[in-house]
DNA sequence: TTTT
DNA sequence: TTTT
């Protein structure tokens, strides 16, 4: 049945690079660490307040999580469309607990890039890939976000493209 | 490219039935009129005032089509998730002119019935399904909203469905 | 700063009754169950399947704590617009859990009533609004949803209403 | 009466920079045109296609529309969110035309600037803001993105603040 | 842990 | 008319 919807929709920053899983299959099932920072007026003492919501986000669907494994980095920016979904786990200590999480599932889902070159990891030429971003220093690495994805769209209809772009 | 979104949400209701007109591959491509009100108190004169948006969305999506010409009629109240696309037309007298949709693409967008008993096709007992509108009779009709429809919802991964409930 | 979007957009139907809370203002804060469910054809044995999804939401928006106060029940179908917040808490045995909630926040967040005739209660013919839930029986109770309230909708903006329709 | 959503979600480019009206009081009212833009490939000819969708948003919230003022250009990437309307009117000839827009209602919607640093427009020192780019020549003007900007988040909860960040 |  |  059901005549229910399940959305959420994120614009924020990559705490951290993406974690990449693998299934058998080879598939790739990527976690995002997303923040979104609201910030306002107090309005008693007047001051600038801000805070920020940290969101986990798991990408099952195999287009979109090859193009985060591929070009997410710390402090990237992203636009994520996907569902809310809680899992019951038990942690180290055999504690029952709960973790939300938003899932892109197979097929569905949608994910936009927007950052201007495409990512947070520094550019080629050592420079920063946006101004006034002060993500620390992300380490060299081989999987380079590339200036050709910048901006770049994907949803869940481009299953069927070898290369999204 | 793109790093850009094109989303459209809209609940409301049809204000007559689905028109459906075929491809030569025999694929419905479904047109609906679907209205959304507002309504709001006047600060100046505590007046209650209404006022209601027509919307003109275009289902190219073959499985919401389908969905669409079995169990829509007018009244009918549907949640809608498409894109915005404006097209150029002449018209009769060939005077260039544009209209803005809410287009549903191929495996694109999503659709879910909200009446309580699957449509807005006037209820056995020859009632309303719901208060306030205003879309004028419901004619008779054969090809009924299914009960088992009920508030079922589907999306463009249900494409493989031959049935989708 | 921030450049950041954080929105869930829920249909559901409520699993109980409002919890209400009252500041000492006297303003309520809303407690609300909300389930989503979604259905799918298996496609290795072609069942049908069907996986419902709990939503825990708060509303400290006090025009909607108040219309959901009066007009929500167990059963109701509702839309809901609000943001991610997750916060940490002691559970009675000391240990440190998390509780992702949807938060529609004072002058923030929206929600409509998609109820036909405004609630899950039971109809006057004892029958059930909407079919497939199982929330079980919902309980007589005096303060009933106002036909009237059907589908009404209401915003952050209703804040100055008295009444809201 | 309702039980309806109208809400639109853009995230695009301005093609121009924002036209600005205003009322008798001297509140502003601001027109943007937006262009988001698909790309997929084409499983024919295996070519990539892209296709630019314009939009005209007006904004009579006036926190938003005193930033879009000052802080958008032509080339600011934005997030928009606001409600469909389609307003009949005469053209030069006298012709009945209709013009579909995304407005965003005194107290209504959302924008977020979505650019490094805030605008569209050259920087101070005559650089480019984000890379790749090709906006043309942004015309030397003294309304100048403020570097602050950068990112900022208005809602029209922001309505209180003199200043918005 | 991001971003401003 | 933007953006890649």
């Amino acid at each position: 049945m059901s005549g229910s919807v399940n959305k959420v929709i994120l614009i924020g920053n990559l705490g951290r690079d993406p974690e990449v899983r693998r299934l058998n299959s080879g598939e790739p099932v990527v976690n995002l660490r997303v923040a979104t920072t609201e910030s306002w007026r107090d309005k008693a003492t007047g001051e600038r307040k801000e805070k920020t919501e940290w969101h986990s986000v798991v990408i099952f669907n195999e287009g979109l999580a090859r193009i985060a494994e591929q070009y997410l980095r710390k402090g990237s920016k992203v636009y994520i469309e996907g569902q809310l979904q809680t899992r019951k786990y038990n942690d180290q200590q055999g504690v029952e607990k709960y973790s939300t999480e938003i899932v892109l599932q197979r097929y569905r889902g949608e994910m936009t890039l927007l950052d201007s070159r495409g990512g947070g990891a520094p550019a080629a030429e050592g420079g920063r890939d946006y101004a006034g971003a002060d993500f620390g220093a992300a380490s060299p690495m081989e999987r380079r976000p590339a200036p050709a994805a910048a901006g770049s769209k994907f949803s869940s209809s481009d299953m069927d493209d070898d290369i999204p772009f």
